[in-house]
DNA sequence: CGGGCAGTTGAAAGTTGTCAATAGTAGTGG
DNA sequence: CCACTACTATTGACAACTTTCAACTGCCCG
């Protein structure tokens, strides 16, 4: 593609967008989830219905194949979802938090390996329960959506974004309200700082990123060098500049 | 990761899968949508609520960013959905076809830019519609999670596979029935050929797997040399042994 | 026949991956 | 508290792969 640089403007985020060219400059990273009534839903979590399970970091939860049998959702903590190719390549294809659900499937069969990333406590869903409700089947779509435009998010980074502009796209997922509206794109910040607390791997980072953990190493060294980062224990980042690396997301 | 390779069985699709490792030998591709009943729906897009739109090639059904005002579904033709990043690089995120929708949003903005692939129908629908049905949305429930299940298979391409192994599964997405459980991987099978038509151009495919025209073309030139396409024409592509080029989508 | 694209090809550069060695961190037991 | 072990992460050198840039080919259409 050759769409002529537009450069900036609010992020993008949920922006009107410019009207003079074909191709708006857009943003294309995560955008905020609208706030909606979910009373339905919160009332049929807190049924007996609704089972309770807490697994320790790295417990898989079920594999990629195994028959399909509950949907879940994240109660507290983070789970990651994968895929693996025949010769033991690994692709991280989503990380969930609190409220998201997963478990889905058309097939009968999880299409992915659900593994905790943290500690972390789930919820046990009956399927059945939910497609009797209007209420909990839009609550249960909204929950897909905001993974379908995270996986559109996630695309981009994968196919067109380098290693730095992954890994920094990586850093700003733990910046609230950054990377978003509140964020002005190239304008000067009063230098804001920002304590990332990782609980993963650089292996899990790096099979996230679809990169190695040997350049999402070199690429943390580089942005400490560069004074971007400060790297105060292996899974505590802090941006020392947050605007700064968020101009390396490769979203401006 | 460092899982062991294991070399194959039925393309592990729908296939029970081994158990004697952590890591189970997985298939990373589209599985088959299971069959479900979904009459309310047919009823419903039957109805006169219902608009009608046909669009030729290249037609751009709505902008990123723009605000998301109706729900589409695929009559005809292939609709592709992409964003843009700042400097004007795009990502095709997704690829639709006859049945699947599109232009939902949480936002109130769409996420992607929506544009015909082909000439393509599609019908216009109401939200609000949707939103009172049980079957209507767990009709919509099962096209969100075809998505999702594409966009995973999606992001382990651009993520994990090399520019031959993207190519190759990308011209399988037109062979139906195979890559899929008919296929036995690395078994013999009687030499057979499929004839891809591609309504794309080499632009589109790049942006699609996350490489360049350049590249795209080099890759096609060199199955070519080797024999297991041939190039009929720019846009007809003949797989001169399918299970050839099954073989190196990188999922066995 | 010639213009204008879309696609192909080549050479060189750039980026990321691979392999191997080193450094750092955490946990265990004396 | 320190030594020892087992990881996890970093770094360097080099290789491989993909992109970039530029030239060229082929095809469609006026």
């Amino acid at each position: 593609m050759f769409v002529e640089k537009k450069t900036s403007f609010a992020e993008g985020f949920a922006a009107g967008g410019f009207d003079d060219g074909r191709h708006r400059s857009r943003y294309a990273g995560t955008r905020l989830r609208a706030p909606a009534d979910d009373s339905a839903w919160d009332h049929y979590r807190a049924s007996p219905r609704a089972r309770f399970d807490r697994h320790d970091a790295h417990a898989v939860l079920f594999h990629e194949d195994d028959t399909a049998s509950h949907l879940y959702e994240v109660v507290s903590g983070q789970i990651m979802l994968y895929r693996l190719l025949g010769d033991g390549r690994r692709q991280v294809v989503d990380i969930l938090g609190e409220g998201d659900l997963f478990g889905h499937s058309l097939t009968g069969l999880y299409d992915c390996t659900a593994e905790a990333l943290t500690s972390a406590e789930v919820r046990v869903l009956d399927r059945r329960d939910i497609d009797q409700s209007i209420d909990l089947l839009a609550h249960v779509n909204r929950c897909l959506l905001t993974r379908i435009e995270a996986l559109h998010s996630h695309a981009v980074l994968l196919g067109r974004k380098s290693a730095t502009e992954r890994v920094a796209s990586f850093l700003m997922r733990f910046v609230p309200n950054r990377g978003v509206v509140g964020c002005t794109g190239p304008e000067r910040h009063n230098t804001d700082t920002e304590l990332v607390v990782l609980k993963m791997t650089r292996q899990e980072i790096a099979d996230f990123l679809g990169l190695t953990i040997e350049t999402v190493s070199r690429v943390l060294s580089d942005l400490k060098r560069r004074g971007f980062i400060a790297i105060e224990r292996n899974d505590r980042i802090r941006l020392v500049d947050v605007c700064r690396v968020c101009k390396m997301t490769g979203i401006h």
